[in-house]
DNA sequence: AATGATCGTCAATGATCGTGACTAAAAATT
DNA sequence: AATTTTTAGTCACGATCATTGACGATCATT
């Protein structure tokens, strides 16, 4: 019984600090000329390749189900992010490209969450902070495979 | 600049990781006699007190609409996880009291999660764990304090 | 007593997520 | 070559969840 007492659990920190790296996030993105871009849109924004990714990579890379992936395109070709080309290798395939305005808010984005993370290594030296953060990379490694395998001992659907 | 090209960034981190504690949390307690219990719920009996608390206080500490803490009571009541009884200071108010029940699984929950640290407590060590957990929080407490700020500094409503 | 603030709830809306069914095309099988 | 099976993307529907405004009842303050 080691971490009795010893303030708040693990989930509730990270999904406190989630929520603030968001909140700083997309706030930022609205200054810096994104007002309409939402945590949503990362299922796609956040995986698409310079030329293109189909539909269905979106998917498998996000985790979120096709539908999902669909009606954030169709919104992300609404606000001018991505455009809709057919796929030459496979006339089923369309593939979803980023238009100019959806590279400059991936890279906004990476400027601003880079940002965060040299503030606390500056904070707390180069050091610590990548220790921090290497142990948080190894610590959600072992439990999203704690996870995987217990959904694997479940009985299939 | 530093932290570029380091791997995942710190909010895909965290929220994959909250999701995988989530997870673990949530099946486990499903095999401990709670299915019926979800994230959500922990709006209200996360912050619960033995002796009962106001919806409003709920509201405050949970940082979610009176409505929701509402919706979700409303919830709570018919899984017998809680009660409504009028407030003997206040006849405007109700105090939300948790059964046997819930103070079952609030405990239970507690020593899931606190399960969960001891795992990665005994593999890291201690001092690493510890240290690990410290700074976490502190990010988590300078992150948050920046989108206080941040808002504080927005136009008011 | 009167005014404004607070407590919990109702109602309506929008945003988000999940499921099943469908068409078209590719891939695999006979 | 013809047929079956699988895959890609979309349509339609319902479920869940968050947000907002309003309301009657009660409290606090003047």
């Amino acid at each position: 019984m080691g971490t009795t007492g010893r303030g708040p659990d693990l989930g509730m920190l990270t999904g406190q600090l989630m929520r603030a790296i968001q909140g700083e996030l997309f706030h930022t993105l609205a200054e810096q000329g994104h007002p309409d871009v939402s945590p949503r849109h990362g299922t796609v924004l956040a995986f698409l390749d310079p030329g293109g990714t189909r539909a269905t990579d979106l998917s498998a890379r996000s985790g979120q189900h096709k539908q999902i992936v669909g009606t954030i395109t169709d919104e992300l070709v609404r606000l001018g992010y991505v455009t809709r080309r057919p796929d030459p290798a496979d006339r089923r395939a369309k593939l979803i490209v980023p238009t100019d305005r959806a590279l400059d808010e991936v890279a906004k984005a990476r400027a601003i969450l880079a940002a965060i993370e040299d503030r606390y290594e500056q904070a707390l030296g180069a050091d610590r902070y990548t220790a921090f953060k290497d142990t948080l990379q190894q610590i959600t490694r072992h439990q999203r495979a704690w996870n995987e395998a217990a959904a694997a001992a479940r009985p299939a659907t």
